[in-house]
DNA sequence: ACAATAACCGAAAAAAGATTCGGTATGTCC
DNA sequence: GGACATACCGAATCTTTTTTCGGTTATTGT
């Protein structure tokens, strides 16, 4: 197992969230199995950007931390397999994701312009 | 200046929300500010887990984004130095930062339990 | 002048996280 | 059987982030 080498607050709220949310694309997963991508292929199509391993292992987690579950899937079609599905607990963060997606494309225009500069200009200092 | 080699999709606002929120400490660097504490070396006394570096280099991100801003200080007390404050992009984050930390303190329990898992048994692939 | 505190910064190194690549196993369709 | 899709996993490698450490500059209290 591998074990982290700098001690974390475990009694802060934000870190514990982080546990479970933390990871490149776990909120595009679980915005992904909550609009129906069910299946590991599905969602890796969903989210082209993401490497396969990625997926694989960022759905390991979810599911450690009970926020998806594994389903003997419902639709037997071509090629059946695994199906992942929200639990309670998955499905309780989905406001908040909803929330983090919701505020950078209200905030879009400030942020991709303070990125810009950062393309066009002398090294700063970020 | 350090620029990515892996590209992102600034299209999607979890992407865009992460690119100001993202980091080990900024959502606490917000929630400190947010109750009082203004000054750099106030902030890492609130936060002594945090390396002063990283609060320094968050500080840095933070007002680049424009969610902070420095300011005359108010209080002109010994050694009176930079203050920090919240803008209105940056308010806009607290109710965002209330909810992870909320979420992390309403799931405290499992996702210690989990966690714990982890410390006492044989190496599992997470 | 001197010690102490504050605010910063650069750079190397360590740690954490993601990607790439190659592999196994299973099942379906032709 | 052969081609193809799915679901995984291990390990090396690379990228990104954080830490550590050693500095600079400035201000205050004694």
């Amino acid at each position: 197992m591998y074990t982290k080498k700098i001690q974390e607050d475990l009694d802060c709220g934000m870190v514990l969230t982080m546990k479970v949310l933390g990871g490149k694309w776990k909120c595009c997963i679980l915005d992904a199995i909550h609009k129906g991508m069910n299946r590991p292929s599905a969602i890796a199509r969903y989210i082209p950007e993401a490497s396969q391993r990625v997926i694989e292992m960022q759905l390991a987690e979810l599911l450690f931390f009970g926020a998806i579950e594994k389903c003997p899937e419902t639709t037997p079609v071509y090629p059946k397999r695994t199906e992942y599905r929200l639990t309670s607990l998955g499905e309780s963060l989905l406001p908040l994701v909803a929330y983090i997606d919701e505020w950078g494309l209200k905030n879009a225009g400030v942020i991709k312009a303070r990125l810009n500069e950062l393309e066009d200009c002398a090294p700063v200092s970020l």
